[in-house]
DNA sequence: TTGGCGTCCTGGAGGC
DNA sequence: TGCCTCCAGGACGCCA
């Protein structure tokens, strides 16, 4: 599942592929994949476009455009965004004029050269002859198009802090955390409080801390959340320094599976022995998600009292 | 205000 | 072999 390591994967091997390039045509296959808005509308408002750099808010995914112009893209949960280079196959050209119709009619050999394009929702052609290819089986994933402020006021609403800027401390996380009864690993993937943490990460980032799942979010003292900060950075630059993590769908920009899978703790590990205390790791659900952990050294915290506000006095 | 659950969606695994 | 059911999960809407 793409989360913010995967993600920033791909972004670092966009940006000085894509930086400065023109797009000359773009087409959206799935109008699921612009919903509510027209395919033909996000088409028309980026064609032409250069493009200027990309960037990454969360699990977004931004195509920064001329103009102020944003393409905003979410690869949910089995989006792939592959760049495909202009001279990868010398007889591409000849398919690519008919990559669009031949999908159209479900041409039976289509698949064969191209087993990518069965879940292709949108194209974008740059001026070099390359391609960006947005795939997903599961077509959750989508892309809206946003003007500067548009922009900003759709991330305020959606995200919280970034936590590898340097904007996620103890104290903040304290903050987030106070009074909250939700669970630790509901509270890590509610994007509102900080962005880009998924399944993956929020198993490896307790684990990392030694705290359990269940804890209520508010239960954590302030010793807690400098363990948590530090176990979530480790595991989301563990997942940088891997290249991702690829369970199931998950590819880079170029086409290629993540390490990261090799490298977990904890995560899809159910009934190994835990590495650093030999006991069992378990599976459980929790918020309607497959989570694992340790039970020898996950410290499950009892939550803490509200405390009282002071009267006001009159 | 907060937390929990259902929904969207498809491919693969497992059961019969 | 073929059909059916269940499961996986990110974000969002709805309800208690």
């Amino acid at each position: 599942m793409p989360e913010l390591p995967e993600v920033e994967t791909i972004r670092r091997q966009l940006e000085p592929e894509v930086r400065g390039r023109r797009i000359t045509a773009a087409r959206v296959l799935d109008e699921r994949w612009s919903r509510p808005v027209p395919p033909a509308q996000v088409e028309r408002a980026i064609t032409g476009l250069r493009i200027e750099g990309v960037r990454r808010r969360g699990k977004y995914l931004i195509l920064v455009l001329e103009g102020g112009r944003n393409l905003v893209m979410h690869l949910r949960m089995t989006g792939n965004l592959l760049l495909r280079p202009a001279d990868v196959d010398p007889a591409h050209e000849d398919e690519a004029l008919d990559l669009i119709e031949a999908r159209r009619l479900g041409h039976p050999r289509l698949y064969e050269s191209h087993p990518e394009a069965r879940h292709l929702r949108a194209l974008i052609e740059l001026d070099d002859g390359s391609e960006l290819w947005f795939t997903d089986v599961r077509r959750f994933g989508h892309g809206v198009v946003l003007d500067g402020e548009e922009l900003d006021a759709y991330f305020a609403a959606r995200l919280g802090v970034e936590p590898l800027d340097g904007g996620l401390t103890a104290d903040e996380l304290l903050r987030l955390a106070e009074g909250r009864a939700a669970p630790l690993k509901s509270f890590l993937m509610d994007q509102r409080g900080i962005a880009g943490i998924g399944n993956i990460y929020a198993d490896e980032a307790l684990f990392r801390a030694e705290l359990h799942p269940l804890s209520p979010a508010g239960s954590m003292r302030r010793e807690h959340c400098e363990a948590l900060v530090e176990g979530i950075v480790g595991a989301l630059e563990a997942g940088l320094a891997n290249g991702g993590s690829s369970i199931d769908d998950y590819r880079d920009a170029r086409g290629e599976r993540g390490r990261m899978q090799e490298e977990f703790l904890v995560h899809t590990r159910e009934g190994q022995e835990c590495g650093r205390c030999g006991e069992t790791i378990r599976r459980i659900v929790v918020g309607g998600r497959s989570t694992y952990f340790c039970p020898g050294c996950q410290v499950r915290l009892r939550r803490r009292p509200r405390r009282r506000r002071a009267r006001a006095r009159t």
